[in-house]
DNA sequence: GTCTATATTGTGATAGAC
DNA sequence: GTCTATCACAATATAGAC
């Protein structure tokens, strides 16, 4: 076997993120977290008290992971397009990992917008520290003038876009063939970097 | 007033979207359509039968207008960045007025992908003729080479994600104020064509 | 800590009067 | 066609034995 899974609270979590990640909280049902998890219900709530309680755990540790910090990878000391890079590459290979997490963040956000408040407090995202590096980027003449704030969003839509509309895009583009979409996946990290490029070269 | 409402099954129908838009299949209750209607819930049944029965008139209409055809638009004998522009304009003007439309799709999908079975029948989607098209222009060094089905990609998540991941992005990039990101959703019209073309132009 | 059994409420769906 | 009343079952949560 591969482990014996420490403790049972432990188990709990790996069980509900598993179901939470696919059913969404709306859709997920705490019987099925507690056969995934291989124990009784009764269980889940002597650790966790509410079935919200225990979504909470789980997404809190979701969305940190979700929302790169983007200002914290921008602000090293390498060229601009060797950051985008980088970031485009790793954000990737983090979604490849965990391809049910863009649509789980997007989706629980869009119905309860509520839970951000207690999510971002005292969480450390900075976009200006990323929008003031690019307008000096700009004012050097190194790119093409671009709105900071629509770039960030056009690099993460670039990125996660493919993972949430994965059923759409894998059934009209790939006739459903599911390795074919593995590998499209891949070949994004060239591709949105190729094309932000292009787009931010000056001509 | 405005209007005094034709038909119950309109009404229902009405009331139906609002609801399932909002919250969802799973988080949707059939009492709360009937309130929204402002009628009693055995109604509902009594035209249609059953949730999922409601919930697919609802779903089948909405993924029509939320999918595109691309070919289509992409076919006629206008230059190819003014369709880019063309098709870019028109469909975020579309988003504006139905800005719930892309997380009700994507997550709908995304949980129950089975149901694009039912819907893709006899829907013609051809994006072969874009990617056709596409390739033309790239051989005659109209536009950089780029792999069409990328680019198709790239383009509807470009519109798409802004609206997906708002309640994300507004609060992240504009203190949650609504109306300034009002206004950046009607800059991306041109924000996006922008970028896109500078990607697409030759060097 | 972990289980079985049960309480309690929510929710889709139907029966039947009008 | 539209309503009220109700059924049947699903789902969260708790009580209590071990």
């Amino acid at each position: 076997m591969t482990e014996p899974e420490k403790n049972t609270e432990q188990q709990i979590l790996n069980a509900a993120k598993t179901v939470f990640l696919k059913k969404g909280f709306d859709g997920a049902r705490m019987q099925e977290i507690a056969d995934e998890a291989g124990m009784n219900k009764a269980l889940l709530h002597y650790y966790f008290r509410s079935k919200d309680k225990l979504f909470d755990a789980i997404f809190q540790e979701a969305f940190q992971q979700f929302l790169p910090r983007v200002s914290e990878i921008m602000t090293s000391d390498k060229p601009f397009f060797e950051k985008i890079w980088a970031f485009v590459e790793s954000y990737i290979d983090m979604l490849l990992e965990n391809p049910h997490l863009p649509m789980f963040i997007l989706n629980e956000l869009y119905r309860h917008p509520e839970r951000l408040v207690n999510i971002v407090r005292g969480f450390g995202i900075q976009p200006e520290l990323f929008a003031l590096q690019m307008k000096k980027e700009i004012e050097a003449g190194n790119i093409h003038p671009v709105d900071p704030r629509h770039f960030m969003v056009t690099m993460l839509g670039l990125c996660i876009f493919p993972f949430a509309a994965r059923p759409m895009i894998q059934r009209v583009l790939f006739e459903n063939n599911a390795e074919e979409y593995q590998k499209f996946l891949l070949q994004r990290k060239t591709e949105v970097t190729l094309f932000i490029m292009n787009a931010l070269t000056p001509k």
